[in-house]
DNA sequence: TTGAAAGCGCTAACAC
DNA sequence: GTGTTAGCGCTTTCAA
C-alpha cells in the first residue's frame, strides 16, 4: 500500500540488499531511514503507508529506503496494527489434486489481496490438525480455509475463534461457520444415472471413512440405487489409492461381482484403476468405474472411466469471498455455498477431440 | 516447547475459545494469565517456553492458560525473540506435481522442527517473484527455499539475504547459495540411450525455455545425440501442456518426422501425449515418447512413454538440511547436492504388477 | 504536514 | 525461582 510496484522494484535492484558489498545492511530499522532522510519515524511510517506526506519528504523518505534498503518488519506492524494479514489453510493433503488446485486458488486470491498462505497438511491426524489450529490462533490470522477431519468438523462447531472460518469440501449442514462443497448427492446421482444408462445394474461403491463428504456420497449412492429398485453394495475404506486398491483387487476375485464400481474420490478411484489393470482386466471391457476429480490420469484411460469434475478454482474462490464478507460483515448467518459438479462424459466422445 | 501435546490437547477442549458461551476471550494476553496464576509475566513466560520454574508454579499457570484460553502472540514473540521460525517456499505452480510433492516434503520437515511455511506462487512471472521476495525479508523468515525463473536465479547470485536461501530444482553452477538439483545431463543421457535401445535413431526434443533446469536438459540432449552421430531436434517452447501440445501436433504433420520425442518436463510429457493421442496415432506403436516426471498418468499410458522419476521427496528434506545446516555453520561454503534420477522403464514390464 | 510520546504483547537481563 | 525493568520495530494518537 501506499508505494508502487516500481518502486518496490527498483528498490530491489539498488538497494543494500541488492550489493553484494554493501555495508552489511545490519536490520535497517524506521528511525535509521528517518535519519537519513532527516525526519521523524513516524513520517516515515506515513510514507510507507500512504499517509499524508508532502512531495518533498516523500521523494527523500523513498530515497532513504532505497539506499538503507530498509524492509519493514512485519511482526512489528502486525503487533502493532493488529493484522496479520495471513490466510490460513489446512488440509489433508496437497498432493490430493483437489487441494492442489485448491490452494492455488486461494493463493491467488490472497496474492491479489496481498495477504500471505501459511500452508497446513494434517495428513488426517487429528493430533496434527489441532496443532495447526492452535496455530492459527497464534498467528492472529486474518482468515481459514479448511477441510476438517470428520471428528474436528464437529468439534469446530463448539468452538468460536477470532476469525472467520470457512469449511470446503467437508461440510456438514448449515452450522456455526460459512462453507462451499459441492451437491454431492445431485453429483452422485448423476454418476449412477450415467451407468444405469449404460446398462449395468450391479454397482458397488467404495468410500472414504474419514471425511463428511465421502459420508454424504456413501448415502446419495445408496439413496440412489434404491430409488432404481437396486440394491446398494457399499463398502468403508481409508480414502487412500493404496487401500482402494486392496480392497477392489479382493472384490474382484469374488464371484458374482459388480461390474461397476464408483469411488468416492480421486485417490479411490485410481486404486481402483490400478487394481482392474492388476487383474489383467480391461477397463470398459470388463470393468466399468466411475467417480469424483477430473484428474489428468482419468483423461488417458479415457472410455470406460466417468468422473464428476468439481469446480476447485471456484470453490477456493467462493471461500476467500466468504471470508472477506465475514470480515467487513461479522454478523451476517452462516451461509453454505453449493456449486454444481460436472459429469466428465469421455464415453460419448470415441475420438478426443480430433482436428 | 516447554509443553506437552497433551497438555494443549487438552487446552483446546477445556479453554474458554472452545467454549462457544464463555466469556468472549477478548484478547487475553500474558498479564491476564499471570495475575490469574498469581504471578508476574515472565514467569508466564518461563513456563510456556519450557524455562525454570517451581512445580507448583508451573502448574498454577497451566491452570491459569487453560482457564483464559490464552494463546500466545507469535507476532509479539518474534519480534522481541528475532526468530520467525518461518520457512519461504516460492515455486512457479504449486500445481506442477513436482512442485506439490516438493511442497510436502518442505511443510513435513518444517513440522517436525516446528516452524511453518508461508507458500508462494509465481507462475514464472518476474514481477510476482520479486514481490514475494521482498515479502519473504520483511517477514524476517527463518529460511528460503526457491525454484526460481532463470532471470532471478541470476540476480539471486547477486543479492544477499539476511537469511540462508536454498535453490532447488533451478540452479546453475554452484554460487552464492547452497543448491540441491538431479544430475540432469545423466538423465538425459540414460533416457536417450534407452531410446537407441529400443532402435530409434530420429529424436526430436520439446524444451521450456524459463528454467536453467531445461536448457541443461536440453544441452544434455544435444550433447548425447551428437556423441551417437545423430542430429539433434529441438524446439523451445514455455514449458505448458498446451504449447507443448500445439508444436508437437504441427511437427507430427511435417513430413519426415522423428518417431521418438524427449520432453524436459512432466506438463510438457503430457501436452506431447495430448498431441499423439489428437492426431490419431498411439502412443508406442506410431510415436515414442519419454521426458521427465513420474505422474499417475504416465503410469496409465503403459508401454511407450519413459520417464525420469525425480527423488522429489528427497530434494525436499535435503533442501530443509541445506537451510539447517546453514543456520547452525552460517560460513561454510555455499553446496550443491546433485542427486540422481531414476529411469521407469515401463517397456520392460509387460504385464503391469500381477499378483 | 510533521514530531514526540506511548504502547502493541512478549522475552531477556538483571536483581533479589 | 521469581519479579522488575526495558525494549524488540513499528504505528498512532495528540499537539504543534
Amino acid at each position: 500500500m501506499g508505494m508502487s510496484y516500481e518502486f518496490w522494484m527498483e528498490t530491489f535492484s539498488h538497494s543494500a540488499a541488492g550489493t553484494p558489498n554493501a555495508a552489511s545492511n545490519h536490520a535497517v530499522g524506521i528511525r535509521d531511514v528517518a535519519t537519513r532522510a532527516g525526519v521523524s519515524p513516524a513520517t516515515v511510517s506515513r510514507v510507507l503507508t500512504g499517509g499524508p506526506a508532502s512531495r518533498e519528504t516523500r521523494e527523500r523518505v523513498e530515497a532513504a529506503v532505497r539506499e538503507t534498503g530498509y524492509r519493514p518488519n512485519l511482526s512489528a506492524r502486525r503487533l502493532r496494527t493488529r493484522a496479520s494479514r495471513t490466510i490460513g489453510l489446512i488440509v489433508s493433503d496437497i498432493r490430493n489434486p483437489f487441494f492442489t488446485s485448491l490452494s492455488r486458488a486461494v493463493e491467488d486470491a490472497a496474492y491479489r489481496a496481498d495477504m500471505r498462505v501459511v500452508l497446513c497438511n494434517t495428513d488426517e491426524n487429528p493430533t496434527r490438525e489441532a496443532m495447526y489450529l492452535r496455530l492459527m490462533q497464534e498467528e492472529r490470522i486474518t482468515g481459514l480455509i479448511i477441510a476438517p477431519t470428520r471428528a474436528t468438523a464437529d468439534r469446530l462447531e463448539t468452538m468460536t475463534f477470532d476469525f472467520p472460518v470457512v469449511l470446503v469440501d467437508r461440510a456438514g449442514p448449515t452450522g456455526a461457520h460459512d462453507s462451499v462443497v459441492i451437491d454431492n448427492s445431485a453429483a452422485v446421482d448423476t454418476l449412477i444415472s450415467h451407468l444405469l444408462g449404460r446398462g449395468h445394474r450391479r454397482i458397488g461403491g467404495l468410500f472414504g471413512n474419514t471425511s463428511s463428504t465421502a459420508q454424504e456420497r456413501h448415502r446419495g449412492y445408496a439413496a440412489a440405487m434404491l430409488a432404481h429398485g437396486l440394491a446398494p453394495e457399499a463398502r468403508m475404506i481409508e480414502p487412500s489409492a493404496e487401500a482402494s486398491e486392496r480392497e477392489l483387487a479382493r472384490w474382484l476375485t469374488e464371484p458374482d461381482r459388480p461390474d461397476a464400481f464408483v469411488g468416492s474420490n480421486g485417490q479411490i478411484v485410481l486404486g481402483m484403476a490400478r487394481a482392474v489393470r492388476s487383474a489383467g482386466l480391461a477397463i470398459d471391457d470388463d470393468v466399468v468405474l466411475a467417480g469424483f476429480d477430473n484428474e489428468m490420469w482419468t483423461e488417458m484411460i479415457g472410455r470406460g472411466l466417468t468422473v464428476i469434475e468439481q469446480p476447485v478454482e471456484e470453490i477456493g474462490r467462493s471461500a476467500m469471498d466468504l471470508l472477506f464478507r465475514r470480515l467487513e460483515r461479522p454478523d451476517v448467518a452462516p451461509c453454505k455455498i453449493v456449486l454444481a459438479g460436472r459429469l466428465i462424459d469421455r464415453d460419448e466422445t470415441p475420438a478426443p477431440r480430433a482436428a
